[in-house]
DNA sequence: TAAACTATGTGTAATATTGTTATAAATAAA
DNA sequence: TTTATTTATAACAATATTACACATAGTTTA
């Protein structure tokens, strides 16, 4: 391998993995360490990454690169946003779960200390107060997020079409509340996401 | 071989390659190393390629990958990766286009330049071989995406039951780039994304 | 034919890359 | 704390690569 392309690939693995043994990438080209050390010399220089002892790391923020992975506060699995159910609360605390079915029963829970409640439509990710959403339940699309599986559409020409297509049932804000509760005996199983 | 030949055939081989090293090509035609060396001397004038040490890489390749850049490759627009079309390329690089729409176009642009390509269940956002996708046209549903608008369905059960409740129709691979290319009349639509 | 030009190879000095060593610094262990 | 281990840095040497000058062979042109 020409040494343009490791230190490119050397550059590219960092990238991508936030950081990195010094060892590790000196075994992964089969060069020595004080090469790397010397590939790392001009990354150091241009700022791109510092030096650890043992390894490098980006300098880049370390939030702003890495997914803030939350995790939804009824299952704690974790959370793809195109799902979401987002929880506006009295004390000025957001909450967000998974999907819609996490989020009604959270909505539930906390009742009227739900200042607002945000989801997003299915299909163009666009935002959508909980109040005025369509929900589609019983589908036999498995999106492999929790069951039963709750699906948010802003249109209910949009939420119809696809229980055309797809089967089961449209239901309001409150209509979908008591289904997903009457659905549920008692247990909420966690299931794999994406 | 005339000189002539070698010369294009080297720019080629370069091209195709990425990266080559001087001392490969010359085995490869038989020459010295200096006369590689001097027939490279006008692609490096023209910004063609630049010279490390011990080879040659290509100009154009160092820049799209050193901004990893979000953006569509046909249309320019962000790219939102629940829709996102890529394609892995001979020489290892990896483009990405908005959607389905300007994946099958670019897809067709590249044609055997393209080793493979993937986009994502529309539905569940698993991946999947492009060649093995379902693809639905002229549907009701319009995502804020390019039009005429694609959607890439895994499963060809999903893509018909979507097509009961939205309407348009269901394409596989090659039926799908004839229906965009044909669809398409000379112009290519940019519109407001997500 | 002779001059001019092109293509190519060879030799050489300058430069780039790399690994090894020794020493210093940082970290871990006692 | 002190000691041991690991890692970093600098200096050196070996090797690889490059750029340049020059020589040679072939081709074109007047």
């Amino acid at each position: 391998m020409l040494p343009a392309d490791r230190r490119k690939r050397v550059e590219d693995l960092i990238r991508s993995h936030y950081s990195m043994k010094i060892s590790d990438l000196s075994k992964k080209f089969n060069v020595s360490e004080m090469t790397i050390h010397r590939d790392l010399k001009p990354l150091i220089d241009e700022g791109v990454v510092i030096k650890t002892f043992g390894g490098v790391t980006l300098t880049r923020d370390k939030q702003s690169n890495e997914t803030i992975s939350e995790e939804c506060v009824i299952c704690k699995s974790s959370i793809n946003v195109r799902m979401a159910y987002r929880l506006i609360l009295q004390n000025n605390k957001i909450e967000m779960t998974c999907c819609a079915h996490c989020g009604l029963i959270r909505h539930r829970q906390l009742d009227s200390g739900v200042i607002q409640a945000i989801c997003y439509d299915f299909f163009r990710q666009t935002t959508i107060s909980a109040h005025l959403t369509w929900f589609v339940m019983n589908s036999s699309v498995h999106i492999g997020c929790c069951q039963p599986q709750v699906l948010t559409f802003e249109w209910k020409e949009h939420a119809e079409k696809f229980v055309k297509g797809f089967g089961g049932n449209v239901y309001s804000f409150n209509q979908a509340t008591e289904a997903v509760l009457h659905k549920m005996s008692g247990c909420h199983s966690k299931k794999n996401r994406l």
